[in-house]
DNA sequence: TGTTAGCACTCGATTCATTGGAGTGCTAAT
DNA sequence: ATTAGCACTCCAATGAATCGAGTGCTAACA
């Protein structure tokens, strides 16, 4: 068995460059010129059968050039990538200036990925390590409906309609937000036990129901908020790549794209743990229909306990390196935002 | 020139609804068999002649058979088109179940709609005839931050965080809500002039520049309410009609759908009027990229003054009496839910 | 006069063989 | 250890041949 020596590597190395870039497998004679080795094709061409014989390489078919296998790609993005510097400050005003709004700003942050990229962007919507309520408030809507409103940690306002049989009367509501905020306020939603409800009820003097239905309310809206969402853009950028199969393939990708769901799952996956960035590479996405491509995904975090996730798919052969720099820049723009 | 006359109906009628099945050219055997008319082929063969004359149908290329034109589409969707009834029962529960935040019902009504066609759906969120301001608050949070609500007819809430560069009293906050519901509840928006908004500053004692944050951020929240968004599903349903040519236009229009610009336009269009369902064809829709699809939209309306449209994209060949009865009944649905 | 049988013709789609070229593996020479 | 050279493989592109569905037209027929 050979060994990966300095020359193997260099060649590796040029061989996922080139392909990179022509998407074509390339042959002994490229690299030959290519590099700096001032080697005979034949002398690549044993080079080559090692490398492929080590797995870092793979032939289409018989006299066709080499193209990089998953492993190829994986030693590639551990060891040889290059960083590379981002142009930021477009970027950086494009977003200030759509900033108005959380969700929004998400939606444009994924088109503004998609488009400087080409690739297919994913966004989700933060998740929270904490859920705290920080503020609680019942107001009189008309006579029928009370409308509840809770402020969690990190300044998501929530509001939720609740239907009543009876008219209730003001000081009822003025009592019951007093009563509600002392209790909760400064709680997560994982220490509001049954304990906590019975001594509210307790002395909420016979209107037990309200109160019910108000937490209910504020369960549903907290869990609702657990729901994480992905905004994607440039889905279509996947149609540009032939080597991802022209119909079937396609088609089932972009399904998966659209459904959401297994790459909410994606998604999900390591978002806690503080790694900078994520990629995963052919069958490593763990989602079928994107055997064929790679994922690259990183961490934003906007408070303490606030976080969520960008990434990229694209083909195996993106362009990684600035696929992982632009992440980098948009995830910093993300903090500056968001700490003015 | 030749007469449309009872004979030529329903041969184009035959043709149609044979190509809208196959999605292959038909030819003048095929019709020949297809009818109960008794004729041959030969016959057929002079009447297609004369209804291709006439610009109802098509030929490919010489030696193909004919498909429908725009305007054959046409006169079916006006006039030939017959009615079908739909099952609608497990429509009805699979809304209700979900049913309980609006912007959730319509992305279900949305993949519903996908499901049930094997088209593409489009959804928006509901526009507003009228916005009168219903209800306004004010809320401290901390103390640089007021929490403004907003409830717009229609109980559609919106809520806008207002930062202070002082602290702001309690007594004030309570003055304020008076003073702005006293003068804004029961308003539109287009009636809230320079006029009004001078009054209440007047009235607000040296925390105009309060006040006018304040309307700013109604001004916006409700503005924003303004934006139409369009929920869309099963977009790689498209991928399914090859006659939508393969790459380039697919891809086109995929985009379109993405982008979602183009049809927001599009299902504005008539949302007003209430002509029960409206049917695009080929360029009909005034979208580039659609100018091999039909798009079919029924309005839907909520309250009075509160509606929106759904709709349908899909091949020209689309079926489209199934698409304008799943249509007609989701509309019904969602009237019923509302209702309750 | 409307209908039909028959026939020549058109034209896209499919199939098949041919060719060219890019690339390989191996061997022998340096 | 490297390289030149050569036979070999196999894909992709090209083009000829064929097939068949469908048409338009003419002439015959009821």
């Amino acid at each position: 068995m050979a060994y990966l020596d300095e020359r193997k590597l260099k060649i590796l190395q040029a061989i996922i460059r080139n392909y990179l870039e022509t998407g074509e497998p390339v042959g002994s004679r490229t690299i030959s010129k290519f590099t700096d080795l001032n080697l005979s094709s034949a002398t690549i061409r044993n080079e080559m059968a090692d490398l492929e014989e080590m797995g870092y390489i793979v032939q289409p078919h018989t006299s066709a050039g080499r193209i990089p296998s998953d492993k190829g790609y994986r030693l590639y993005v551990d060891t040889m990538m290059e960083t590379r510097e981002q142009e930021v400050d477009e970027m950086k005003a494009l977003l200030l200036e759509k900033a108005d709004k959380m969700e929004n700003l998400l939606e444009q942050v994924t088109k503004l990925l998609a488009a400087n990229t080409n690739y297919t962007a994913m966004v989700t919507t933060p998740m929270y390590r904490s859920r705290k309520v920080k503020f609680l408030q019942l107001t009189e809507v008309d006579d029928t409906q009370i409308l509840a409103i809770i402020v969690i940690e990190g300044n998501i306002v929530k509001n939720k309609m609740i239907a009543t049989s009876v008219p209730v009367e003001k000081e009822v509501i003025l009592k019951l937000n007093i009563l509600l905020n002392t209790y909760l306020q400064g709680l997560d939603l994982s220490e509001i036990n049954l304990d906590v409800i019975q001594q509210i009820k307790m002395q909420s003097e016979g209107f037990g129901s309200i109160v019910s239905d108000i937490l209910d309310a504020i369960a549903q809206a907290i869990s609702e908020e657990d729901k994480v969402q992905v905004y994607t853009s440039g889905t279509t950028n996947m149609l540009k790549y032939p080597e991802l199969g022209d119909n079937q393939n396609v088609s089932q990708l972009l399904y998966a794209l659209e459904e959401k769901k297994e790459i909410t799952e994606l998604m999900k996956k390591d978002a806690g743990d503080n790694t900078e960035i994520q990629v995963y590479i052919g069958n490593e996405t763990t989602v079928e229909s994107m055997k064929d491509c790679s994922v690259v995904t990183a961490t934003y975090e906007l408070t303490d306990g606030v976080y969520g996730k960008i990434g990229i798919v694209g083909p195996k052969r993106m362009d990684y390196e600035k696929v992982v720099s632009t992440l980098k820049t948009i995830r910093t723009q993300l903090d500056e935002i968001y700490k003015k």
